[in-house]
DNA sequence: GATCCTCCTTACGAAAAGGTAAGTACCGCA
DNA sequence: TGCGGTACTTACCTTTTCGTAAGGAGGATC
């Protein structure tokens, strides 16, 4: 049983709401992840946020599904194979994160900070 | 001396940069009050966050204030008088969110959570 | 002379978030 | 027989964040 006690607060405001969900060291990662490639497995998100480790990953999972941003779907084979992807709702916020994030990159550019090289995250920044 | 040593870390995208400045219990509503209010002074902002300690809502401002999103301006009067506005970045910023806010109250409605009355803060919830 | 007002600062502690490391269960491969 | 790969769970500890309470400077008010 994870913590998961503070948040679903009564809300102020929207952006109050929005960012109680999104709020988390990996979690707008994991929505970028996912609505760039469509379907990943678990190894293939752990691989795509380097640094992350399994706990957080499964524990952020877990909570996006909750919240109903992502669909989590378990193939009963050996071994296990386990695929997530966005929902309607994820992929809403995935857009309603668009400006959010040009505003992110002007402000990167503006005083230089470094970006980390992810590896396999390499795709197109712009969306 | 405020700890502010994991922030402005190598970001992976322009959401992770944009949400690193934004998380903070209060941000969004300091945004939010000074974008509808324009200026506003310590005392006045503390009003408009119900709940909000003096020693948060400083760290906060000076946080806002080194990331270049509030304007601080002190009057050398007795009693002290402060003003707090938006910068430039801080009203983009401001407009990136929207479309976020605006997600986050179709959340709100979608599964019913209650929204806190603020009292003051009870101007227009579109934008 | 005591108290209020402003806008903070400081110290202390609790709570939340995150990191590390190990264990689980099943199978394929060598 | 032992190791690697799958997707986790659990326990324990550190770091970060947040809250509470107190103090402070300097003038105005009672």
């Amino acid at each position: 049983m994870t913590a998961r006690s503070s948040r679903r607060g009564p809300y102020v405001c929207g952006i109050d709401a929005a960012l109680d969900v999104v709020s988390g060291k990996w979690k707008g990662l994991i929505l970028w992840e996912l609505d760039a490639h469509h379907v990943r497995r678990f190894a293939q998100l752990r691989r795509g946020l380097p640094g992350v480790s399994e706990k957080m990953l499964t524990q952020h999972l877990r909570e996006m599904e909750e919240d109903g941003l992502v669909h989590r779907e378990v193939f009963a084979e050996v071994p296990p194979r386990v695929e997530y992807s966005l929902t309607e709702h994820g992929r809403t916020l995935n857009q309603a994160l668009g400006s959010l994030g040009a505003w992110g990159i002007e402000r990167i550019d503006r005083e230089g900070s470094e970006v980390v090289a992810t590896g396999e995250t390499s795709h197109a920044r712009t969306r």
